[in-house]
DNA sequence: AACGGTTTCGTGAACGCTTGCGCACGTTGA
DNA sequence: TCAACGTGCGCAAGCGTTCACGAAACCGTT
């Protein structure tokens, strides 16, 4: 069952070389002589080994993803990026940080992936700099680190058209429940590195100025990440001596947590409360919530694509693809049913 | 860099059989000369080449995980799996047999994992079939497929008692969102395999009959496991001349549709209707859906040791661990609220 | 002091591919 | 006619492990 090269070549009537050319397409085989491997590996239903063509040619084709498996963000680009890089013939390889406690040994990574790729950063930047140590080639998503090529979307305009179009509704005091907390960026060594949550405060801030409005940090709270975290940043919100009409929440979990703490507030959205989120989600629009929506898979798709471009360039010599590179995507505002022009004028 | 068994044997002063027996475990190796092995390996950092090892010994210590990227039951089944496999040293390959159309090549499989895993199946009977020729131990999550070792929640019982809530609470008008319309069974070639549908389906009715309530088909409706599915299954229901009073809806993500649909008619949830899902999905909260929980990651942990002990088993020998072990596990009701006695007295 | 049994370790042959090198063909242009 | 060249293919040396085998060293007995 499943037979070696050799009796492909037997049948064939060629050597086991020109059965590993022709198959591979590589030139220089008559196309008669590969039809006829072809043939002949097909009859046999002959799959090459992977490991023994890995061991042979140096190559793993195989790209690990190195990613949180909680998380709904995630599997939206792997699939995006699942499609383009199985179309290549390259093995995904799971990685989960997560669970292990531990800063995230690398070393096994080596010998055994081609490349990496990092959707949503489940990674410290600490961590980041020593898988970049393994010189193994690497695409980010969702946040940009130097030294690695990402792709992400452009959350500060995505956050800015948001609070926006709340402005432009009649808003005038509009909350934020963003990701984590403002950190003085002192902390390199712990901190995840997505620049999601910081990108988002500051077009929230960049849009309040522009219309100027005054940003008021009891308006900002934390909601990290989680729907959780958002219904208890919504009730710090409304508890306030006077809440905001709006808030832009940096993250559609959160969102959904903040619509429920509206629910149990008794309070009408939108009539009493604005809500915009940020991010996508697909269940965004059972709640009818108006969102920024980026484009997940797209990301993944791209990513990958890079990752492509940087297994074929040669190794170690400077290639119009920048090591560096960063494709940054534009959002769309999606508008639904949790925004509305404010209930009276205007505070 | 990242030298080669040799290096480590030359530091260490032995050959390299004896580092591959020292630094796996082996016995017949003297304490103190693992000990050396050990301190060169760390030294020159070393790693085994897999593909080397897995060449020269045979197996892949690789295990193929085919999911539909698509759908959060699977995330949650392979983050049970995916820890005890790490632990045990295998590296996950993730197959995604959704995008491709043509009916699943299982051959590239061959020769690349030793086993798999297939979570909510995806695949087909006939696929499932085809995978068996391939003689890859394989074991299966949310379903049941003779032949291989499986397993699932116990989906009749669960739905039983969620219904059996209903009526404890004083429902006698009891509607049913199923996953997929009643199979007549015959098509085996395309229909996906899981049975959930069915048997939830099937617990409904049961319960219905215990309490010797007549179950009318028109209180049926299907949702095609997705919430617009749901959505649209709700609104069916809403129309019929005697609507229900309360509603089984066998999955959570078709539940969230149907209150979605509550939510637009404009109609009370659970005062005007009462809605009980099944899944236990992590939004279900978000909604305060009361909902029959299954232990999905520890499906998954079980589905992985399953898997352990079928590749130490000798090969071709009948094991205390039957090919066709099928563990079922009980589920839980976790009662939120959208569930409470009827309005009116019973129809 | 010789002996069976165990432990410890090295030797060398796989494992199933890939790839550099070289030979044997046509073709082509001078 | 002959060199020069491009094409098509086989040979054999790896790639970095694992694993039988067998040899040596060591144990306690007789």
């Amino acid at each position: 069952m499943g037979g070696s090269i050799e009796e492909v070549a037997a049948l064939a009537g060629v050597s086991t070389a020109t059965v590993s050319r022709a198959l591979r397409g590589l030139p220089y085989v008559a196309e008669s002589t590969r039809r006829r491997v072809r043939e002949a590996a097909a009859q046999l239903e002959y799959v090459a080994s992977p490991q023994a063509s890995r061991l042979a040619s140096g190559h793993t084709r195989t790209i690990g993803v190195i990613a949180d498996l909680t998380g709904w963000v995630f599997l939206q680009v792997l699939r995006g990026a699942e499609a383009v890089l199985r179309e290549a013939g390259l093995d995904l390889l799971l990685y989960n940080p997560g669970d292990d406690s531990g800063p995230f040994d690398a070393l096994p990574l080596r010998k055994r992936v081609d490349a990496v790729l990092v959707p949503c950063p489940p990674l410290t930047l600490m961590e980041m700099r020593s898988l970049q140590a393994l010189n193994i080639p690497g695409v980010l998503v969702g946040a940009s680190v130097p030294g690695f090529p990402s792709v992400r979307v452009d959350d500060v305009g995505g956050a800015r058209t948001a609070v926006q179009h709340l402005i432009n509704l009649g808003h005038r005091r509009i909350g934020l429940i963003s990701g984590e907390a403002a950190g003085d960026g002192s902390d390199n060594r712990e901190t995840a590195l997505s620049t999601a949550s910081a990108d988002r405060r500051r077009g929230y801030r960049e849009a309040l100025a522009a219309a100027g409005i005054e940003c008021d940090p009891g308006l900002e709270a934390v909601g990290g990440f989680t729907w959780l975290g958002g219904e208890r940043a919504m009730a710090e919100l409304l508890s306030v001596e006077s809440p905001p009409t709006a808030v832009f929440v940096a993250d559609d979990e959160m969102a959904m947590g903040a619509l429920r703490a509206l629910r149990r507030a008794r309070l009408r959205v939108p009539e009493d409360m604005s809500v915009i989120g940020f991010g996508g989600h697909d269940k965004a629009e059972v709640f009818e919530l108006t969102t920024v929506v980026q484009p997940l898979a797209r990301q993944g798709k791209i990513a990958a694509e890079l990752l492509l471009s940087l297994l074929d360039a040669v190794p170690d010599a400077s290639q119009n693809l920048d090591a560096s590179e960063v494709v940054v995507l534009p959002v769309s505002i999606e508008i639904r049913d949790t925004t509305c022009r404010p209930a009276s004028g205007t505070t």
